[in-house]
DNA sequence: AATTAAGTTGTGCATAGGTCAACTTGTTGT
DNA sequence: ACAACAAGTTGACCTATGCACAACTTAATT
């Protein structure tokens, strides 16, 4: 069988260059640039970002030719799913941050990585800038563990094989931060186990503490713990985290995972999801 | 000339296609109703799905075999200019609606329309849901009116040409609520002004006062107020607006204006907008 | 004004995708 | 349970589509 799609496959590409050429340089990419980082011919670039624009996929600077991602993804982003649940999530990621007054946030698992789709920011938070959109690798967070601690054994061995050496940095956005950042340096990535024994071990105590802590794993000098949301079939359809910098939250590690657990109930029965013991 | 893009360009009717089915159907579509929407070949359209969900634009049920929009969509979104500017502008909207109770509403000016792209709820709203990502006509709205005041007359003239005319709802979605609802009842769509030297009166008196009004213009029973925001160039790049059922705040109309013209002076300063008196 | 770079448009030719049909898988009804 | 049907996927031929290369147009820089 031949390929029959590989040129909206291609074409695509262009999206994904511009979705990370978004968090590194400003004003949009041109032309040229599109077509060297596709590896593509510059006048078939031109023609494709004319009809992606015209759909308003992309949008093009008139004065300065160039082309960022357009406001047509805002709007198709807010039917989805993942948009929904964001939206319905937001008074009691409210609710936490007052209890606990650290950055919190509502992830879900996709693709076997963990997607940040809304962050609500403490007041006294240094960044003022959310993770929302924001993908990283599910092993190594609490939010993923969490997550995935819902599945069957069965399906986390799955999981195990396809993700667990999963960078948590796609592919493309190498091209991006090789020019930037020359310095080669290697960043010792901890997974959170060596095998797929070793982790489930580590899931079963998740299911029987209810939630999930990480320890600096992911970010250095940060703990955060994550509880999961359930909907009206009970099955995990999220999960919330929250928090800092270990000195400020270091001590208080233990009540965290229990207003993180109590958020995350209170999210759940939002959804409708049946009132039960914890498994 | 020959077109070279129209495979993409039909290609992204299947977006098309589910972006609007998400707010009609609940499960997504199955291969042959996007087939017949889009009045393709229900075997390649098959191919395009495999190809636009191995890329996480569109999600694939694996269950069910349908389809709706992906989570790709919502990591990409996030990182627009419009997302950025939504999260900047949230404390300032909450802000907005302890002082008036009533739901507020971030808007950018788009294609010659205008794009919700934050709302937060007052307590009081009936309805909890949002209208982020909702898009509507320019000319009938309160916020469209105030960006379209920040335009030259002659921008205000060629967009008077190109989109004063424009149905509220975009071309496609007639085919989902043409079935839904058979009923062909004629909407008398109200337009801001019949010509376009009255248009630009009414936006003369805008730039005047300040902040744009719309009393049920847009939705029967609903005042709103919008004023402009100001990015560090001075030039406007979104509206404040906020209102509710004319029961309630009509009698307080005129304090409306002054209050979210407080607010998108607020957040326009935020942007690093100058500050100069009202031009 | 001249030079160079960036973007757009034109055209022959190879290939990606359309058409149509066979096949596979899932769903419904008796 | 099996048959009958519908939905989805795969296959193969053939033509329209998009690629490569180049000419041209427009903008920026000296």
């Amino acid at each position: 069988m031949r390929n029959h799609t590989s040129g909206l496959a291609r074409d695509l590409e262009v999206l994904e260059v511009l979705s990370f050429a978004e968090a590194f340089t400003s004003g949009g990419l041109g032309v040229n640039r599109i077509a060297e980082l596709t590896e593509r011919d510059k006048g078939q670039i031109s023609r494709v970002l004319k009809t992606l624009s015209s759909s308003g996929l992309v949008d093009r600077d008139d004065k300065t030719r160039r082309y960022s991602l357009g406001p047509r993804l805002y709007s198709m982003a807010m039917r989805t799913k993942e948009a929904h649940l964001a939206l319905l999530s937001e008074p009691r990621l409210f609710e936490l941050v007052a209890q606990t007054q650290e950055t919190a946030h509502l992830n879900v698992l996709r693709g076997g990585r963990v997607l940040t789709t809304k962050t609500v920011v403490a007041a006294q938070a240094l960044r003022r800038s959310g993770w929302d959109g924001i993908v990283s690798a599910a092993g190594s967070t609490a939010s993923g563990r969490v997550m995935l601690a819902g599945l069957s054994d069965e399906e986390i061995a799955l999981w195990w094989l396809e993700h667990a050496q999963d960078d948590p940095l796609p592919a493309l956005q190498t091209a991006f931060t090789k020019p930037l950042e020359p310095i080669n340096r290697k960043v010792k990535r901890q997974l959170p186990a060596k095998n797929l024994k070793a982790f489930l071990k580590i899931l079963q105590e998740v299911r029987d503490l209810g939630y999930a802590i990480s320890d600096g794993e992911f970010q250095p000098g940060i703990v955060d713990a994550a509880a999961p949301v359930r909907d009206s079939s009970n099955i995990i359809v999220a999960a919330i985290s929250t928090g800092g910098p270990k000195e400020r939250v270091g001590s208080q590690f233990d009540s965290l995972g229990q207003l993180v657990s109590g958020a995350a109930l209170r999210f759940s029965t939002d959804l409708g999801a049946p009132i039960i013991g914890p498994a």
